[in-house]
RNA sequence: GCCGCUUUAGCUCAGUCGGUAGAGCACAUCAUUCGUAAUGAUGGGGUCACAGGUUCGAAUCCUGUAAGCGGCACCA
């Protein structure tokens, strides 16, 4: 090996450096001022401290905080070891366990001592303050390579039970490599870690952090494992950046449909029927505008809409295989009069059961299985907005985006296996109209793939997933653009999956569209038709939906348009507000006028003045105001105030009429 | 389901050391007829989530239950 290493910079220019020297001798050499602000390394592409020594010529780049992602990255992971050796030093026996970045900063999960209760909310400004110290101090990070037996021996001596595991069990490498990386930094601090890191603690901003909540967490994540307490952090470059996380983090608080439900009076959650939306009027319009629309998409793409049973017997159950999968997501039912003694329980406890349904599925298969289908029949595409009831923990239920009683724009469609790539074809370019037109252009296609534990031939699951991943090709969809991928494991037991997942305006990803190819439902239930040959043959369902549920996709759009819903959609269009009441019977005749031409449109003649009411509906989101005084009254016009706009338009009544009538018209109807 | 926190008027929230509950908005009535984000006055409204307990006395302290919130796990 030589003693001289070329490394090659970003510029094209070549230096050698003598071996054993590292990025940050690079750095030093180019010049004092990237000596300062390099923070970290990409070797031939691989992010490594800067004093990493090279083990041969490479290409070298060195991280500096504009490389803002990296940067970013190296800052939340020292962040969360500056958290942890801060609570440890605050708290003593404090075992620690793991803490990432994470995609606005980091947590570390830890635990509290013996005796002592969990951390709580009240201890984050004293970590923080400690925190600030240690990177006050500012002491460089290092790493050691340690041998995997010193290490355990280390965290044993230490009392860290949960490090002292990990370390036992952590694969290093693909050849199972028996040294594990450590970084010492603060005050001799000592954690497990992969790493990079930045040279040392003061490179951080310690204003540019903040501790944000504590939460319970699993131990790796199992519900069985010890109860860990995570405390989170947001964390940036600067404070600037910071300040700025915390605004947007206030922007989307301002958007929470359940604050703006109940300010818009759309709908509302009572303890007595947790989980379940009681819709009010004019939630229940935006509900019913949209189910219209889905209605006339789904007639005008080859679709037939059912309905099915609420209830059905467990035996049914039994046998589509949900009783021994899903039963623990199932409502169940005794078939049986209730007593109504005044003596003895209510129920038996002897009868058979029955279940609310947690799908539509078998329901639709018993509705096919109806008469012998021919080949002829497929594609036979079976919608139904269908209410379903599923048992969920109570402590993921979410305002309406997670519900236990909801409605799916559900549908299955029954196809011959050579028409699949077309009905999957169909499919994503009805998904593309109806998401563009509620307004989400952006989205991301993702084909999910054999989990480990799963029903049928290795033959079927080569088939399924070719086949999905042909259709979405013959869309031109399956690229970067639409983020395309393919996640190993997570198909359905059943089937592969395509998810799609929409952007909404403030950059969060929501997965609503879902389409799977199902070989055992139909197989179970025994659904079949008649083949060219005059054979019987079993036909593939397609489970899809667009929206998902009615329920959480309504509450995705509250937030997506902050409660300012596109007019076609708004439950109240317009309001004719009067300035006097000499105008009423005017506010009257535009009002009238308005809803003959399909508007949703109320009056607002109370007797408060002009400004009142513009704030109270434009707190209401009303898309339209038109203000009528004594001069409109006498003109035949309107003063029409959109919300958002500076000014009002002074306009004919007439106009007025066809501007809203053209754009309280649904997008399919334009 | 698990961990932590919370629950006071329709809504948003005060309520000190345990002494029997308050504001703003909303609502009602009256006055005001007003030109683009809150007109004024007056009034009604609370089993302090629920159930126990401690105490002469509990919104306040303790226990339990429920729901909500933030996460975890789960998931549409």
């Amino acid at each position: 090996m030589s003693d001289k290493f070329k490394i090659s910079l970003p510029d094209g220019s070549v230096r050698e450096m003598p071996a054993g020297s590292t990025p940050a001798d690079v750095a030093a050499a180019i010049g004092p001022g990237l000596a300062k602000a390099a923070l970290a390394a990409r070797v031939d592409g691989e992010l490594v401290d800067l004093t990493r020594p090279f083990d041969g010529d490479a290409s070298l780049a060195l991280v500096t905080s504009r490389d803002e992602a990296d940067a970013l990255e190296l800052a939340r992971h020292d962040f969360a070891h500056v958290l942890a050796e801060a609570v440890q030093t605050l708290f003593p026996g404090t075992q620690i366990t793991f803490g990432p970045a994470t995609d606005d900063g980091f947590y570390y999960d830890v635990m509290a001592p013996e005796g002592r209760e969990p951390f709580s909310m009240d201890d984050l400004p004293a970590i923080e303050e400690a925190m600030r110290a240690i990177i006050r101090a500012d002491k460089p990070l290092r790493r050691e390579v340690w041998s995997r037996a010193a290490l355990i021996d280390k965290w044993t001596k230490d009392g860290e039970s949960f490090k002292a595991e990990w370390a036992q069990e952590l694969q290093v490498d693909e050849d199972g490599g028996d040294e594990l990386t450590v970084y010492w930094s603060g005050n001799d601090w000592l954690d497990m870690c992969r790493g990079p890191h930045l040279p040392s603690t003061g490179k951080l901003d310690p204003a540019a952090f903040k501790l944000m909540r504590v939460a319970g967490a699993y131990w790796r994540g199992d519900q069985k494992n010890a109860q860990l307490t995570r405390i989170y952090g947001t964390g940036w470059l600067s404070k600037k950046q910071l300040d700025a996380h915390l605004t947007r983090l206030e922007e989307a608080a301002k958007r929470d449909h359940r604050k703006l439900g109940q300010e818009m009076d759309l709908f509302h959650l009572q303890s007595e029927a947790h989980g379940s939306v009681f819709w009010h009027p004019k939630g229940y319009l935006i509900w019913r505008t949209l189910e219209a629309y889905m209605r006339r998409r789904l007639d005008g793409a080859g679709y037939v809409e059912v309905k099915t049973p609420q209830v059905m017997d467990a035996k049914q159950w039994e046998q589509s295989g949900h009783w021994g999968k899903y039963r623990e997501n199932m409502f169940v039912i005794p078939d049986e009069v209730p007593n109504t003694e005044d003596e003895g329980p209510v129920i038996s406890g002897e009868a058979d059961w029955m279940a609310l349904k947690p799908m539509n599925c078998p329901a639709h298969v018993l509705i096919y299985r109806q008469g012998i289908k021919s080949y002829r029949d497929l594609p036979l595409r079976m919608a139904e907005f269908g209410c379903c009831h599923r048992n969920e923990a109570h402590g993921a239920l979410h305002g309406i985006m997670r519900v236990r009683q909801f409605t799916q724009d559900d549908a299955h469609i029954f196809v011959r296996q050579d028409q699949l790539v077309d009905e999957v074809r169909a499919f994503c370019d009805l998904l593309d109209l109806v998401y563009k037109d509620l307004g989400f252009p952006d989205y991301a296609i993702k084909l999910a793939l054999r989990p480990e534990q799963r029903f049928g031939s290795d033959e079927m699951w080569d088939w399924s997933e070719a086949s999905l991943r042909d259709a979405v090709k013959a869309t031109g969809r399956a690229t970067e653009q639409f983020g395309w991928e393919e996640l190993p494991g997570e198909g359905a037991f059943y089937a592969p999956k395509l998810e799609f997942h929409l952007t909404d305006a403030i950059g969060r990803t929501w997965q609503c569209g879902t389409l799977q190819t199902d070989t055992v439902l139909p197989e179970r239930l025994d659904a079949s038709y008649v083949g060219e040959d005059g054979e019987r043959h079993r036909p593939v369902m397609l489970h899809r939906a667009i929206l998902g549920t009615f329920e959480r996709f309504i509450g995705i759009m509250i937030e997506h348009y902050a409660g300012k819903l596109p007019v076609w959609l708004a439950p109240v269009q317009a309001v004719v507000a009067t300035i006097v009441s000499d105008a009423d019977d005017y506010a009257a005749e535009v009002t009238a006028q308005l809803a003959a031409a399909g508007v949703r449109v109320e009056t607002d003649v109370r007797n408060e003045k002009i400004n009142y009411k513009v704030r109270d509906h434009s707190l209401k989101k009303v898309p339209h105001l038109l203000v009528v005084g004594k001069r409109e009254a006498e003109e035949g016009t309107v003063a029409l105030r959109t919300l958002g706009a500076e000014h009002q338009k002074v306009m004919s009544l007439a106009e007025a009429v066809a501007l809203l009538k053209a754009e309280a018209t649904p997008p399919d109807l334009r």
